[in-house]
DNA sequence: GCCACTTATGAAAGACACTTGCATAACTAT
DNA sequence: ATAGTTATGCAAGTGTCTTTCATAAGTGGC
């Protein structure tokens, strides 16, 4: 790695750059006339011309027809950031369910598909699963493979840099596969793989309930408690993927959340008894309003920790215990508030089940416009070169 | 602020990005002759001359006399930068002294002053301290104080972001003082506040312990045990400045740690008393070592909880309480251990007590690159003109 | 002390990219 | 149909970078 990445440029460098800030403000201020286009980046007319002329040749801009009739004076071109040339790929893995959400390069859904599997469904069944799935979704999006310049998976557990499962206590067998490899081979383009609730920080972020905030918290409660942290905008993953994984503490209270609202539980399916409590709970039945109030009291330390250590804008809570408007949101703010010096903003997920899937769209673009919007070489529109295995970042 | 900072480029804007790849090879790569520096920059020899003329004018780089006799040929041009172009100057506060750190703009100690004061002192006294002792420093460095391009002072306490002590426990008076506002008078540059964890953080990455890790955190032992965290090489403030402020949780014992290691402590200055046994635990005296003992009982569930919440690379161990080679950082060591996952190296401190006067200095040096090598403009290395109060960031 | 060799310098020519300015094209309104 | 308005296309001019070549200033051998 180079300390400085800051090496000199010929002049060529400077139309890589005011394409880059062309094609992003296209895409990000929406579509316009060359004039209009021209004055919101802050080149003159025949640049931006050039510019769209080549970003055209590229397939990353289309042409629209001219509006007649849309004011004085001789109609003006339009151009539009081409939202289909290419497509992201979001997966989200659990012991459950496989979901695979595609998005195009705005990241508007354009289809998906969820698979619902064993949760004692071995390794090579479930990565099996996972590109049946991944066939379905692309054809419910009517996408080719192809076409696919970014994939990310999201999975309960730690990640490596590498995108190998280092531990996993969810789902059986699942510690040390190498998942970012093993899905690397279906797909002509980048694979990243992280961890779930990380996703889902990247997605509450982007489109849910901690939208533009630049430290959050999200916390995802399933069977193992999990965290995801986005300090100054990014995604925080560790020396070893493993930040967030503070429900190894007992003190704490994030370990093992489940079990913890189902003491008693028999020896079925534990995740359908903890849903019931907390179904019991919602609609009064004293006991299970017992065991609620005794999970947050437990959780209501974690998550006072963990907003003591990075003092976040906001804490979101989602995963699969909580439900918008849940009794649980409402006594984990009574009870964290008061652990806290400075104020912290307690909210429930808006994104539900999706939030995994979204996240991992997200950071799939967030990879594809690392390509896109690089300045030391031309961007490659074409995937078909690319054989890459990587984990996130 | 606006979404996208990529606005579009003049040919002018090619040389602004040349010059600042240039000057900033020159200063970290060391000095050359003009062929080597085009060959390190990536820039042809014409344009580089060009550059280094540029910066010549600007002040920021020097020619030095060609060395006859170091090999064949024409003897070349020697180009450096000019480290004392300008200065930045670092002030550590605390309850009982005021340390000002004067360097050069490649962080070369050049001078400083260290003024011991009441701890009663109140804020108007303590400020006037800190002037008194900026003058003596700068006088010690033989530095104008025209030619200081920033300033930052690191204090005990909440920060807030725009330089104010929102909160501090340890220093009389001081909460609610405007810190950066107050200095900010005594220098025609900007003047950043920052808590001094963190800035004993920016400091062991620096040149401490931490060198080159990009995720630390940095445990500041003192009266009360601040904590500063670098997350992605990046000092981490938190929403409210109160990132780290992890010693409220009382399960987390990192709450008054020097009054638990002398729990029946006398009426006196409670520092001079904790020292003291530290002191004895050193030559064996087994109360004291006891006392250590549960002191490190005490902090390692915090320090966990940090490394559980962070994933660090690694924790440094620094302030007033920790001395290289004691016997609280080796207990400690054993103690975190076995609660983390992942491996944590627990090091003590390299710079002692100059951690937070050397990162303030890094901090100010940091604001001086912000401003040097920034592209949107060509920047001033006049100093005369500004008249900033700012907190860090 | 002179000559060949080596390396740095300085100036000129060519390439690339951006800007300004003007004549022309296309559409609306009267 | 004509005037007014807005977009387009082309040309000229400027700034920056690169390549190339003749020249300058040293070293080492004879």
């Amino acid at each position: 790695m180079t300390p400085h990445s800051l090496h000199g440029g010929d002049p060529s460098m400077l139309r890589r750059l005011n394409s880059a800030a062309t094609l992003r403000e296209l895409r990000d201020g929406g579509e316009g006339t060359l004039s209009e286009l021209a004055a919101r980046v802050g080149l003159s007319r025949p640049t931006t011309e050039g510019v769209l002329g080549e970003l055209m040749e590229r397939g990353l801009v289309a042409e629209d027809a001219p509006r007649p009739g849309a004011g004085l004076g001789r109609p003006a071109r339009r151009y539009r950031f081409r939202a289909r040339a290419g497509h992201a790929l979001g997966v989200d893995i659990d012991a459950r369910r496989v979901r695979v959400v595609v998005a195009d390069l705005t990241g508007a859904v354009v289809g998906g598909h969820v698979a619902v599997l064993a949760e004692q469904a071995p390794p090579r069944e479930r990565i099996a699963a996972v590109r049946a799935a991944v066939k379905a979704g692309l054809r419910d999006a009517s996408v080719e493979r192809r076409t696919l310049w970014a994939v990310a998976a999201g999975t309960p557990g730690v990640v490596a840099p590498d995108g190998t499962v280092t531990s996993c206590t969810v789902i059986p067998g699942w510690t040390g596969v190498r998942l970012a490899r093993e899905l690397g081979r279906s797909f002509p383009c980048p694979v990243l793989v992280e961890n779930d609730a990380n996703l889902a920080a990247l997605a509450e972020r982007w489109r849910g309930a901690a939208r533009d905030a630049d430290d959050v918290v999200c916390v995802h409660a399933a069977l193992h408690t999990g965290m995801g942290a986005l300090l100054g905008g990014r995604l925080h993953r560790g020396r070893w993927g493993a930040a967030g994984e503070i429900g190894m503490l007992p003190e704490l209270g994030l370990r093992d959340t489940t079990a913890a609202l189902v003491p008693d539980a028999d020896p079925g399916p534990l995740f359908e008894q903890a849903e019931r409590v907390l179904a019991d709970a919602a609609r009064g039945v004293p006991a299970a309003r017992d065991a609620v109030q005794r999970l947050a009291a437990r959780m209501a330390r974690g998550i006072a920790a963990m907003a003591l250590v990075l003092d976040p804008e906001m804490v979101v809570l989602g995963g699969p215990l909580i439900r918008t408007g849940d009794a649980l949101v409402a006594e984990l703010r009574r009870r964290v508030a008061p652990l806290c010096p400075s104020p912290v903003r307690i909210e429930a997920s808006e994104l539900g089940d999706e939030s995994v899937g979204l996240g991992a769209v997200r950071l799939a673009l967030d990879r594809i416009d690392e390509n896109l919007f690089r300045l030391d070489r031309p961007a490659d529109t074409d995937s078909s070169a690319a054989d890459e295995h990587e984990a996130a970042q």
